[in-house]
DNA sequence: AGCTCACCCTGGACGC
DNA sequence: TGCGTCCAGGGTGAGC
């Protein structure tokens, strides 16, 4: 991904550096919408199937002809919606990026080339494969997927109860399990744990009431923070990886291990939860 | 029930 | 310079 410099179809796409969560994948859902929708499909080359699971090799067969009415996103999934009932879902894993307009920069790992009416195209690019590409007309496909934490569903009293069922599990390990809040990952849990100050280590059960409720707009403010920047920087940025610069420079502990806290000046610390990077301050955090 | 770990994969960081 | 090794991480599944 790279500054936009012929001048012809704008570019627009995911950040160039980080893990997609929420945030990213909304941003990228406001952003490629209004180049998409109205499309039809022309052609769909798919250059490697080997994703987390094997692209279906009818994929093209099945989308060729029809036309982008909607996008929209469910947790970390992008759904363009392509008529009849049906959704072609992406999710981007951990280095998935899609663009449309010109290529990326970098067209190695670009697995699948959408040509659309008016002469679009829409590029899915993931070195790492952990990326998923599939259609259906059941979104149950996806699994079972919690709150949005965005939406009023997701409120005090709904993650109380959350703890109440799930007592044991690390209150860190509660806030990623998408089964009950979705679109949480690594870096918004630290993120808004901090924020709550509470440790990510803490047993869910174990927090009293109050302080399972200040999570809630800890989560909220750092989404919005994280969308808001994005979403600013997104459509018209010019350097070659600037576009993470602005939400890199606010995070407050991830993968600020043995730098000072922002708040207190004590060395922030690096533990292991769930075979994730956990940051916390001892000081600020309880 | 819920933990840890392995797996998928590659780029980047690091050590020699 | 260049090669080998380690690591990150979303989601899923195995095993404890």
């Amino acid at each position: 991904m790279r500054a936009l410099s012929t001048g012809r179809s704008p570019v627009v796409g995911a950040p160039g550096a980080g893990v997609p969560e929420l945030p990213e994948v909304e941003t990228l859902r406001r952003t490629i919408a209004p180049h998409v929708i109205g499309r039809r499909i022309l052609a769909l080359d798919v250059r490697e199937r080997r994703l987390r699971r094997p692209i279906a090799a009818d994929l093209a067969a099945r989308l060729v002809g029809r036309t982008i009415v909607d996008v929209r996103r469910r947790a970390k999934y992008l759904l363009l919606d392509v008529g009849g009932g049906l959704h072609w879902v992406i999710h981007l894993g951990m280095s998935g990026r899609l663009c449309v307009g010109d290529p990326p920069a970098d067209l190695s790992h670009v697995h699948v080339v959408a040509a659309l009416d008016g002469g679009g195209r829409l590029y899915f690019r993931d070195p790492r494969r952990f990326g998923l590409m599939l259609l259906t007309s059941d979104e149950r496909d996806l699994g079972v997927l919690g709150l949005e934490p965005l939406g009023d569903g997701f409120s005090p009293a709904a993650l109380w109860q959350m703890t109440r069922r799930h007592r044991r599990v690390t209150v860190k390990s509660l806030l990623m399990d998408q089964r009950l809040i979705v679109g949480v990952g690594n870096i918004y849990a630290n993120e808004a744990l901090f924020d709550a100050g509470l440790r990510p280590g803490r047993r869910a059960g174990r927090l009293s009431r109050a302080q399972v409720e200040r999570i809630v707009p800890a989560l909220k403010a750092v989404l919005h923070r994280a969308l808001a920047s994005r979403g600013s920087s997104l459509l018209d940025y010019r350097d070659a990886d600037g576009e993470m610069g602005e939400f890199q420079r606010s995070l407050r502990v991830y993968e600020r291990a043995g730098e000072a806290c922002k708040v207190c000046g004590t060395s922030i610390r690096r533990t292991v939860i769930g075979g994730r990077g956990t940051f916390f301050c001892p000081l600020c955090q309880t």
